[in-house]
DNA sequence: AGATTATATCTATATATACGATACATATTA
DNA sequence: TAATATGTATCGTATATATAGATATAATCT
């Protein structure tokens, strides 16, 4: 038997100790965005109206603010021009990591502490879920 | 040799795809106040002043509106009773939950696929980090 | 009593989010 | 080719949020 809840007690403490400092203002929708766009090739205005659950000049706007903070960028789609392909600038890329990822110093402070079979294990435990994920959902 | 990069590659894909949905419209900011709430005890205004970094009249009014909101709650200290301490509401917890924890649904979906022993890696991996992350921060 | 500390409130400003209505350019179809 | 559909952009408007400075209040300490 094992205890979701307990991984996600465990999920919660290592984010809460790990992540990196936040240093812009942002929003739950710009992350959202950025990393469905991230995660996603060829997304445009539609797909993230429709990701969010908002109306298409919602996301038009959303994304022009985005647009303008230099977190993304535009290209026209060239079998359909109409269509908007987005993708991050490096400044988006270095957004999104510093909101959704681990603080790399800090983690390998915490990884030096173990035996490395116990990281190994941890390491194999996360490419495993990982891998498990992507085939599942 | 272990690749803290891979790590957070793995940690993206997971929460990317196992995130619950997104309901509440929410910033940033007032997750980073629950959840500082939430894992630490006795915090009052002056603690979130200092660990978001803005100054206690902000802090007060941000803290204000999530009371209002209904997912903070205030008491007295009764050893200063100058002093706040805040604590999650039911419905605060369970916001805090929805936008920091991974489904739980999807989660057991995807373990399921794995055998027992990878299951068990898997937790323990999880367990053997966040230990380590409490010893060392 | 006076100073310090912790928090609250008022005012003002900037920004984010959202939608409806409308416009426009590019396909697609009759 | 004319009519329609599709994808996106813009305008006007409304609301919520985040922030700070100035000031106030209440409890505590010296």
């Amino acid at each position: 038997m094992y205890n979701v809840s307990e991984i996600n007690y465990y999920w919660t403490e290592i984010y809460y100790h790990l992540h990196l400092p936040h240093k812009e203002k942002i929003t739950h929708q710009v992350i959202r965005i950025l990393q469905h766009i991230e995660k996603n090739n060829g997304i445009g205005i539609g797909e993230v109206a429709t990701y969010l659950n908002v109306s298409h000049n919602t996301a038009s706007e959303n994304v022009k603010r985005i647009i303008q903070k230099g977190y993304l960028q535009k290209q026209r789609d060239l079998s359909d021009e109409r269509k908007v392909i987005l993708c991050l600038t490096d400044t988006g890329k270095d957004v999104l990591y510093r909101n959704t990822s681990l603080d790399e110093e800090k983690l390998k402070k915490v990884l030096n502490q173990f035996s490395s079979k116990d990281r190994q294990m941890i390491e194999q435990g996360f490419r495993t879920l990982s891998e498990g994920v992507k085939k599942c959902m």
